[in-house]
RNA sequence: GGGCGAAUAGCUCAGCCGGUUCAGAGCGCCUGCCUUACACGCAGGAAGUCGGGGGUUCGAAUCCCUCUUCGCCCACCA
């Protein structure tokens, strides 16, 4: 030991050095220190690319922290745990993110043009790119950072070039028209996914168009009024009776001129609505196929900001979506053919970046059939290769799977990678062209190209980097040895996004799943069970808990706090509150340590092995072998919750161990054999040495920091080693040791049955007591064991084997039925007790009449609130419970 | 509309392939202690008809049904 620990745990102190220090040894490359080189298994985690759109919050927190733990555990356990870290260029959110921060200069992107304005997203991302990283090794996570990746970056963009191009080639990526859906505000197309559905309270408009020779009308039922600018026939299922008369006949389009026809379509629920259908191929995906398959035209009657387009009527053009509804229905109404109106709860897509309501659109996008990819990504689930924890979420993969659509993965952004197809310029030629390197000539005809404007969804670029991150398309050794990987750690909100889509590149360009288990950890939130999010406001930074109590603390309350499959609460309100655990379980174990410490200067004796002055079995004592064993089952406990992914049970069994074990009963019990005033010191030192050094590997996943400090200042550590790198614990089968649990359970029992009686009977601090037990306990352990319990429960006198007397005192009973007696004599005075008791008694029992009467009074119970009234009973009850406890207190002041 | 999950101490949650950690932990609360590792501590304590109702069983917080309330995922019924 170099300099004294202070007693207050200090994380700021030590935290970053720490780091350093394992950043400079290079624990963290799976290999570990050439001097320290493990030769185990790979162990493989991809970190979930934080966006580099800002700084990370309590979520990322949460999801490194994991992942950390699982890459710590296994790195002890010896393999070749590689843990890759990486950011993402999040295409649609950093542009946004960028362009708000124009907009407060005034400007838009366009201002500035494509390049200047990338040019400056550049700029923006290496600041947050920069942040992030160092939040990453503030809250300590061990991932190599030589190996870190970025999905804009050229090796990973180039790995995009050949997912692209190999899907084209492969014909499973393709152009077409389609209704996508679109964002007004981000003006671009979305996927499925990223249009997010919301249920809310709309209405449904039930409009007559009339037919085109004036002999009648039809009635339509729409949410959506202002698409019917856009209409180009009226649809009915083809058996549905009252409008089988009106098929292939006309109806004169309202607020238009047009003359639309009435079709016959399967599609058409006859039960919905009022069983007809208007038909906007250009403006739902339905209205499309219905269109598509009579031979519809299609009327773009919006901008790509949804405002009416100039294939409106010129009344409307220019006006936004919301308006031009209002005024449609105006019309309608003011010409008499407006039917009705009803309230419609219907799901909305909104925009996930924006919440802006999604318009779907009529345009040419790019996208990736899917089905080919998903089968065998189905396969992998239903077959156990892959597996999620918690379970549940495999069902919605597979539900996923089974009912997958294509993916649109064009995006009108700047922002991102830009579709590897060229067009030629030449009329006569037209080629279109994928390739995975720039290309200035059209192949076919030499002419002039064009690269496509769009750019991919970040989604492209971010399934592929279980492998793009390993060197792929380049045959690396990275990429042999260490793909397929482990673990994936990630939030449920990204399964579809992110997950699924991994396991079908992986799959497609590797021919193997990337990970053998998805493991989804919960959300954070508030105490309203709100997200935690920046617009909220009720989000808790990361590096202010770190800054506060230490990254250790913030990872110890976040891994207790998770079980799985739930979420973690914590209070933004109260921060000292909700990361109380961890921080006074950092502290603990920190004096702890101090404690130990500071007893093992000069050579200790060695537990095991082929020592000459090794401790000989015969030397333990009761409470050696009893922590001893308890250390064991403690390995075992916190070993198997690491493995099934139960983190919070590791941490509360290494917990209960530390506290609760270690710390109450064994270095108390300890303390005089460490002064030399009972002997067996040397044997308590070495045992507190072990069962400590075990405790921090136990729980050096959890909280690095502080185990790595105290654990290098355990005797024996060379400069150099590293707790990180120290093997984990295993379980010895030959430290069982029933007897001593029960033994030292007995105890354990009597000495808090003795500071229980001294509590209730008011017997001083420091009064020492006289006991007497009818028994003495398993074995005779009470006999064996009176030192340790009359000190750890302050007895001047232990007699053993007595049988009832006749003083006056206070008795408690054991549960195997043993009787505990404390006379009162020399302890307390049982007048003064049975008075203080009775006054006790007295005064609550004039309460109690008083509440009675306060309660028998009509005037109160009649008119003061229910509530107010139920409270009073309440305390009447509380108070008749106290009276009987108080009473029985007195009465247990007896002649034994 | 379909699928899934949750309701346990004031708060946040464990326990839930039925009966020896079964009613638990942390925070909060009450009482007493600065006992030479720790007041971010020590010792003791109060506190829950395990959401309501029904059923299966010798026995249910734990299994089944139902109701209520929350939450999540999915959905082209205009």
């Amino acid at each position: 030991m170099s300099e004294p620990l202070a007693p207050q745990y200090n994380p700021q102190a030590i935290e970053s050095d720490l780091y350093r220090f394992w950043n400079q040894r290079g624990v963290f490359a799976p290999d570990g220190p050439s001097d320290h080189p493990r030769a185990g298994p790979p162990y493989v985690v991809v970190m979930p690319p934080p966006n580099v759109t800002a700084v990370l919050h309590m979520g990322h927190g949460l999801n490194n922290t994991i992942q950390d733990v699982l890459v710590r555990f296994e790195r002890m356990r010896g393999r070749a745990a590689l843990w890759i870290p990486g950011t993402d260029h999040a295409g649609i959110a950093t542009q946004n993110v960028v362009e708000r921060l124009l907009a407060k200069e005034g400007l838009t992107r366009f201002d500035l043009g494509r390049e200047a304005f990338t040019d400056r997203v550049w700029s923006h991302v290496r600041e947050t790119g920069a942040v992030i990283l160092r939040q990453l090794e503030a809250l300590g996570c061990s991932a190599d950072w030589s190996r870190a990746y970025f999905t804009f970056n050229d090796d990973l963009s180039r790995a995009v070039r050949e997912a692209f191009v190999s899907l084209y080639e492969k014909g499973l990526i393709y152009r077409g028209h389609y209704i996508i859906n679109w964002c007004p505000r981000c003006l671009t197309a979305l996927s499925n996914e990223e249009a997010e559905k919301e249920e809310e309270e709309g209405r449904i408009w039930r409009l007559r168009y009339p037919l085109a020779d004036g002999s009648g009308h039809i009635i339509v039922a729409t949410t959506r009024p202002e698409t019917i600018l856009g209409d180009t026939g009226v649809a009915v299922h083809p058996d549905d009776e009252r409008y089988r008369g009106l098929i292939g006949r006309e109806v004169r389009l309202p607020l238009t001129d047009r003359l639309i026809p009435i079709v016959a379509d399967d599609a058409v629920d006859p039960e919905f609505g009022t069983g007809a259908v208007k038909v906007t191929p250009a403006h739902d995906p339905l209205d499309f196929e219905i269109g598509r398959r009579h031979g519809l035209a299609s009327i773009d009657v919006m901008t790509p900001e949804a405002r009416m387009s100039l294939a409106a009527p010129e009344r409307f053009q220019g006006l936004d979506r919301y308006e031009a509804r209002r005024r449609v229905v105006d019309e309608f109404e003011r010409l008499g053919l407006l039917e009705g109106v009803d309230h419609h709860r219907h799901a909305v897509g909104h925009c996930y970046r924006c919440d802006t309501v999604i318009e779907p659109r009529l345009s040419d996008q790019w996208f990736v059939k899917m089905a080919p990819l998903a089968q065998p990504a189905l396969e992998a689930y239903r077959d156990g290769r892959l597996r999620f924890v918690p379970e549940r979420r495999g069902d919605e993969y597979a539900r996923w799977m089974e009912n997958i659509r294509d993916w649109c993965i064009s995006r009108q952004l700047w922002w991102g990678h830009r579709i590897p197809v060229w067009y030629c310029q030449n009329e006569g030629c037209a080629r279109m062209t994928a390739s995975r390197t720039d290309i200035e000539r059209c192949p076919d005809c030499g002419g002039p190209v064009r690269q496509d404007e769009d750019v991919l969804d970040t989604w492209f670029s971010s399934q592929l980097v279980p492998f793009s991150s390993l060197g792929w398309p380049d045959r690396t050794r990275d990429l042999d040895r260490f793909y397929p990987g482990h673990t994936m750690v990630t939030a449920p909100e990204i399964l579809f996004f992110w997950v699924a889509r991994m396991v079908m590149a992986g799959i497609e360009f590797r021919g193997s799943i990337p990970f053998s288990t998805v493991y989804l950890h919960g959300t954070v939130r508030d105490t309203q069970h709100r997200k935690m999010s920046k617009s909220l406001g009720n989000g808790i930074d990361p590096l202010d808990v770190v800054g506060l109590y230490g990254a250790d603390a913030l990872r110890y309350t976040l891994v207790a706090g998770s079980a799985v499959g739930t979420d973690v609460i914590l209070d933004p309100d109260d921060i000292e509150s909700s990361f109380a655990p961890g921080r006074n379980f950092a502290n603990k174990l920190w004096n702890a340590g101090r404690f130990i410490l500071s007893n093992l200067e000069g050579p200790v004796r060695p537990l095991a092995g082929p020592h000459a002055n090794v401790i000989r079995r015969d030397e333990l004592g009761l409470a050696d072998r009893w922590i001893i064993a308890r250390c064991d089952a403690t390995v075992a406990e916190v070993t198997e919750a690491l493995e099934r992914f139960r983190l919070n049970e590791a941490a509360a069994a290494a917990y209960r161990f530390v506290w609760s074990d270690l710390a109450d009963w064994y270095i108390e019990q300890i303390k005089p054999r460490l002064t030399g005033e009972q002997p067996g010191g040397d044997v308590a030192r070495a045992v507190a040495a072990q069962t400590f050094d075990v405790a921090l590997r136990l729980l050096h996943p959890v909280m690095p920091f502080i185990t790595e400090a105290l654990w290098q200042r355990l005797p024996g550590r060379a400069k150099d080693d590293s707790i990180s790198v120290a093997p984990w614990p295993r379980p010895d089968p030959r430290a069982a040791d029933t007897a001593a649990l029960e033994r030292f359970g007995a105890v354990q029992e009597l000495v808090t049955a003795v500071r229980a009686l001294r509590g209730e009977y008011g017997v001083q601090p420091g009064q020492r007591v006289h006991i007497r037990v009818t028994g003495s306990g398993p074995a005779g352990v009470f006999d064996d064991e009176r030192d340790t319990i009359q000190r750890l429960a302050k007895v001047a006198e232990l007699r053993l084997d007595q049988p009832a007397g006749t003083q006056l005192g206070a008795h408690a009973v054991l549960e195997d039925g043993t009787g505990v007696f404390m006379p009162a004599e020399g302890a307390f005075d049982v007048g003064r007790e049975t008075e203080r008791l009775q006054k006790e008694e007295d005064r609550l029992y004039r309460a109690i009449e008083a509440q009675k009467k306060k309660l028998s009074n009509q005037q109160f119970t009649s008119r003061a609130p229910a509530e107010v009234v139920e409270r009073e009973r309440e305390k009447l009850r509380d108070w008749s419970e106290q009276l009987e406890e108080l009473t029985r207190k007195r009465k247990g002041l007896v002649m034994a």
